[in-house]
DNA sequence: TAATCTGGTTTTAAAATGCAACCCTATTAG
DNA sequence: CTAATAGGGTTGCATTTTAAAACCAGATTA
């Protein structure tokens, strides 16, 4: 049979998943941060299959993480634009990509060098911090288990 | 024909998808850290088929993301448990989690309480940082591109 | 000795993927 | 005015993946 689906699962990051955890999708919305609105672009700068494009496209239309705006200029009658749910996983594709330089460079060329606008300067590694921000390690945090206000059991669930 | 694979995409994003960027990896990782080890306790967490489970641990062992340790204890022989490489997911699962829990939200109950173990307080959005510490948006950022320094030619790439 | 637990492999059917071909509309070239 | 081309898809088909369940084998417990 076939894929499982996590729709209604419990576990935000499967619902999350279920949105942007495809092979294609966080590609499709690498490029749409870089810039890319076009369907020819998309499909000619990642090298996707056109129906399948089209099937990711729709799909992140759907889960409003891109929009579909009509733009009536010459040829190119569509753009595929970042909402504010796109752009909101910015962190996430920069946490993927400092992970891959940092354990997969590429042999050849250097990682790709992102720097903040104002001072020119290069970027932090995104961590998770705590309130004060500090980086913490996953053995640094713990769940605050819902129950545990009120009553202690069924401790273990899907997330 | 089948998927197609990145290994060796220029683009680190697709590198870094390629290794943990199909519907179970990521999340055979969430439960490691979580504290799960053994292959029964993934297998009936997640409700993932025996034969992608194994597929999964494989792909994840020989990508360093996690280690196989046989612990000759009754019953339980084997335990996956997260390299390095592995841990340093702990953003990229984080910031999925919360962007899950904000645009996702769990219609009953509510979203994860990840705290600082050391002051007991929630920890913080992720985000992507300049090095001051401020947060950035996609927009704050720009590519320092390689080629800027020397030639200013051939921009478009994957990645 | 039989039942059970752990960690798998095999079989089978349903989906997903990639490729190429086709379609329709709007623009540009001649 | 007609032909060629670009944008944005859809359709058909062969190949792969996936999910589910059945089966298997070594070690432990009853």
């Amino acid at each position: 049979m076939a894929r499982k689906r996590f729709d209604d699962s419990s576990c935000s990051v499967a619902r999350a998943l279920n949105e942007v955890g495809d092979w294609w999708s966080l590609l499709v919305v690498l490029h749409a941060m870089y810039g890319t609105r076009r369907f020819v672009d998309f499909q000619q700068e990642l090298g996707i299959a056109r129906n399948i494009l089209c099937d990711r496209l729709a799909r992140l239309v759907d889960n409003e993480v891109l929009k579909k705006v009509d733009v009536g200029e010459h040829g190119s009658r569509f753009e595929y634009r970042l909402t504010e749910k796109g752009r909101d996983l910015f962190p996430i594709v920069i946490a993927l990509r400092q992970w891959g330089d940092k354990w997969n460079p590429a042999p050849d060329q250097p990682a790709l060098d992102l720097r903040d606008r104002a001072s020119g300067r290069p970027i932090r590694p995104v961590t998770v911090q705590n309130a004060d921000g500090d980086s913490l390690t996953v053995r640094d945090v713990f769940v605050r288990d819902d129950s545990e206000a009120t009553l202690r059991k069924d401790k273990k669930q899907t997330g």
